[in-house]
DNA sequence: TTCCGTGCAAAGAGTTTGCATCTGT
DNA sequence: ACAGATGCAAACTCTTTGCACGGAA
C-alpha cells in the first residue's frame, strides 16, 4: 500500500466517522507517510510550520493521537525524550537505536515471521493474547563503531 | 546470585568508589530487590515512607538512577506514566504488558537463548553491534481473556 | 572534619486540556 | 448552521536540579 492511497483510504475513514479533513490534518498525515526517518513531534511540527505558519503543537498532537488509534502511526517511546514516529510501517516491527549518536534505523523484514512466531509463543507460554509488541535494540550503529 | 549477595556486592562497589551505606540507600536498594513485581518510583517511595517518613522523592530517583548505571536494576520505559523497574532480573528480558489491567509479567527464560540468537542476527543484519534491548508484549493476561 | 547524600522546592520537558474562535460539510 | 477542529495558553505529570543542612567515614 502506498503513501496516496493510504491517505485515501484514512481520509476515507476519516468521513465515515463524521471527522474533517482540514488542510492541517492533510498536512501532518501527509508529513508523517512521507518521512522517511522516526521524527519527533517537534520535528514534524518544525517542518509544517513551513505551510501552516500557525499550526499550534497540540494540533500535531491531537492528530497524531487520532493517527495511533487509526493505526496508521507506530509510536516508539523510548527516545527518553520525546517519542518518535512510524509513519510507513505503522505495523510493530524492530528499531535499531545507536547509543551514541541516537540515530534509528529500521530492522528489515526478513525475520519477521520467525519472530512474530516467537512472540507468540512468548505470550501463550504465559496465557497471554498478543496484540501488538514493541522490540526495540541498542548497539552501536556502524559509523559509531568504526570511530570508537 | 541470591539478594544479600547482591546487596553485599553493591555495597562493596560503592564503597570502592567512595560513596556511602546511607540508610535510605540501603532501604531503597532492599526493596527493589525484594520487590517481587515491577514497581513505579512512586509505589517504592510510598512504601519506603514507613521506614524513614521524610525520604523525599528525589532521592529514590537520584538512587534509581545511580543503580541503573551499575546494571543492578532495569528499567522498564512504557507504561506511558511513570517507568516501572526489576531489581530482580536487572538483564533485559521480555515482558507481557495486559492492556485491559495494566498487569506486567516476565516471561520465563525458557527461550532466551534463541531470543538473544535472534537478536543478534538483526543486529548484524544492520552491521549494529548490540548491547541491550528491550522487548514489550502487549496483550490480555489470562484474567482479562475470561472476563472478555 | 570532609564531602557526599538528603530533603525541599523550584525548574524542566513533554504532553494534555480548556476554551474561545474558526471552518468543513 | 452545526459539530468538530484549531490555536493559544495554562495545567499536568514525571523527572531533574540547586542549594543548604545533616550525617557517614
Amino acid at each position: 500500500m502506498n503513501a496516496s492511497q493510504r491517505l485515501e483510504s484514512l481520509f476515507a475513514r476519516l468521513k465515515e466517522r463524521g471527522h474533517r479533513l482540514t488542510p492541517q490534518r492533510a498536512a501532518i498525515l501527509h508529513a508523517l507517510v512521507e518521512h522517511p526517518g522516526h521524527p519527533s513531534v517537534e520535528e514534524l511540527h518544525r517542518q509544517l510550520l513551513h505551510s501552516f505558519p500557525s499550526m499550534s503543537l497540540a494540533t500535531v498532537y491531537k492528530t497524531i493521537a487520532f493517527l495511533k488509534e487509526q493505526g496508521e502511526v507506530l509510536e516508539l517511546g523510548f527516545g527518553e525524550a520525546g517519542c518518535r514516529y512510524d509513519g510507513r510501517r505503522p505495523e510493530p516491527h524492530p528499531h535499531l537505536v545507536c547509543t551514541r549518536c541516537g540515530a534509528i534505523r529500521d530492522c528489515g523484514p526478513q525475520e519477521d515471521r520467525a519472530l512474530r512466531a516467537m512472540l507468540l509463543e512468548l505470550a501463550d507460554h504465559a496465557g497471554f493474547s498478543l496484540d501488538h509488541h514493541r522490540l526495540d535494540l541498542f548497539g552501536l550503529c556502524p559509523n559509531c563503531r568504526k570511530a570508537s
